[in-house]
DNA sequence: AAAATAGTTAAATGACTACTTGACTATTAT
DNA sequence: ATAATAGTCAAGTAGTCATTTAACTATTTT
């Protein structure tokens, strides 16, 4: 998995600075996937808003979405979440 | 310690969003303090930009401010930032 | 006391963004 | 075919924010 750098790892804590897409983002931080009307409807938005977030959580890279029939299923890419996290872990030295 | 609430806990995300301020916190992810003349000329950046940013880190609950004589010295609140990474890991159950 | 250093504050500018609304496409149900 | 459902797109509004510049306070040095 290639290392993101500093900007990447910027914008992806800015897709999670916002309420509303936190929100989205500790719904699928189990790895399962949902449909965007599911995710919308559990949290009180449009479907315009919920899509409006996505985007921005997929352009962070976070978001992967997974089209069938006319239902979008959304997971994490863990991955990135975690890279990020884990480079301000810094575990305190026992 | 009191548990962060949603809106807190995208403010410390917020916080994280700017490349900037991201590499002022990973500098000083290792729990030492740092002033904030050292922080600044180390990231090529004015102690005003400085003074900016870490007052967004403040109000985020992240920096903890200490000053002595003309100096202030910068560290890192590791149970704000720590609280705010780990509701974001969820381990793969095993 | 004067000069240098560390830090803060405020204003101005330009860019970005969260949300709403309405129209639009594609798929499924009747 | 028609209607309903799921999702996307674009424009508009209002608010926020990163950076620069300059003036300012407080502390240390000479």
């Amino acid at each position: 998995m290639p290392e993101l750098d500093l900007n990447q790892r910027a914008k992806v804590f800015n897709a999670l600075s916002d309420p509303t897409r936190l929100q989205i983002v500790e719904q699928l931080a189990d790895g399962q996937e949902r449909t965007s009307k599911d995710i919308a409807d559990s949290l009180g938005i449009t479907l315009a808003l919920f899509c409006h977030h996505s985007n921005t959580l997929t352009q962070a890279g976070l978001l992967i979405k997974r089209k069938q029939g006319q239902s979008g299923y959304n997971r994490l890419d863990l991955d990135v979440l975690h890279q990020c996290l884990g480079s301000l872990d810094q575990p305190t030295s026992p």
